[in-house]
DNA sequence: GTCTATACGGCGATAGAC
DNA sequence: GTCTATCGCCGTATAGAC
């Protein structure tokens, strides 16, 4: 039950998710402990309750966006066809063209930031794409390209990646949109 | 002649330079106006003669990389079929796999960090791939393809910049070095 | 134009009462 | 577990001598 979750599990719930959200708009670098504890209705000492280190909560923003590509993933995988579910992720990555525009691909601005920010953060972020990497090779395997499975995934992820970038550094979604549906139809030329 | 260049250029082009280069590798947010001038060999408390704020510098950094690109189109302009000039932007591109690997792109990731720094650092930003996008849709449009020039140089540019991120993020230069053979490929089919 | 010294503010982190 | 108060550091920016 809901009520079940104890307070402090809640509340490091909601400091993971403005860490998170904040991340993304304006990027980790710049996010303060101070704003994510204004933004959680949090004391700033308190925070440090939840998590020893600033750096703490870069490992908490990288293991949410893991577990939310996880979880999308499932949800794809209810699908019967694999080319539909690689339509349903690119359907979905186009779903989010106005969000992308304003502040970047969730997962992609944050693997460019982290990689910066050197040390372990960097580290731990070069695993956010090994995953769906991995599901995307597993549907066009799936899918009867048994050869070329793995330069398909890239093909197709890295297109939707540097979409996702020019649709944020132009700050027009139709880039997206473009770029989605001609990758729809790429899709089921294969 | 080299020796008619004043010092008090020669001393700012060097700063830009250490900013251009710091701000690749480790991100504009984290490199201090200390670690500039002192990669410059200039005290600190000069770097103002130079530049009034932190902004100005992020400034340069941006007009710095936007020349570059600039300058390499007018490389390859020099090439007499366009075929051939977008094979060498792609052949350039992967010549800097190692690079990439490790810092990222140049441009790709200095646009995702400026677009998160807000302000006029953002808006400036906007305008970095506004030229080469323009110079492939030229080189496709003299290829002959007429109505779909903008589609092409899109893909173009955005599978070379999803790419780089991947590249960056899984810190493997073979990334980019699939992706660069297959676009190569893919251009001599149009 | 060049450089030193320093003011100022903000942020990460800690101490310690409750 | 929760919160207030505060320390210490570091980065931007300025003052002012040379």
């Amino acid at each position: 039950m809901a009520a079940r979750r104890n307070v402090a599990g809640s509340k490091r719930e909601r400091l993971t998710q403005a860490a998170v959200d904040l991340a993304h708009r304006q990027g980790f670098r710049k996010t303060t402990l101070a704003e994510i504890a204004s933004e959680s209705g949090v004391p700033l000492g308190n925070v440090y309750y939840y998590f020893k280190t600033r750096d703490d909560v870069g490992e908490a923003i990288l293991s949410c966006r893991e577990d939310q590509a996880a979880q999308q993933q499932l949800q794809f995988d209810q699908l019967p066809e694999p080319r539909a579910r690689l339509a349903a992720f690119i359907d979905s990555t186009v779903a989010n063209a106005a969000m992308v525009s304003q502040y970047g691909c969730p997962m992609g601005s944050l693997s460019a930031e982290m990689m910066k920010e050197g040390g372990h953060l960097a580290e731990l972020s070069r695993s956010l794409f090994a995953t769906p990497l991995a599901w995307m090779e597993a549907q066009f395997r799936a899918m009867g390209c048994k050869d070329d499975a793995g330069d398909l995934a890239l093909q197709l992820l890295a297109s939707l990646q540097g979409a996702m970038l020019l649709t944020h550094s132009f700050h027009e979604p139709s880039i997206l949109q473009r770029e989605g549906a001609r990758l729809i139809g790429w899709l089921e030329a294969i």
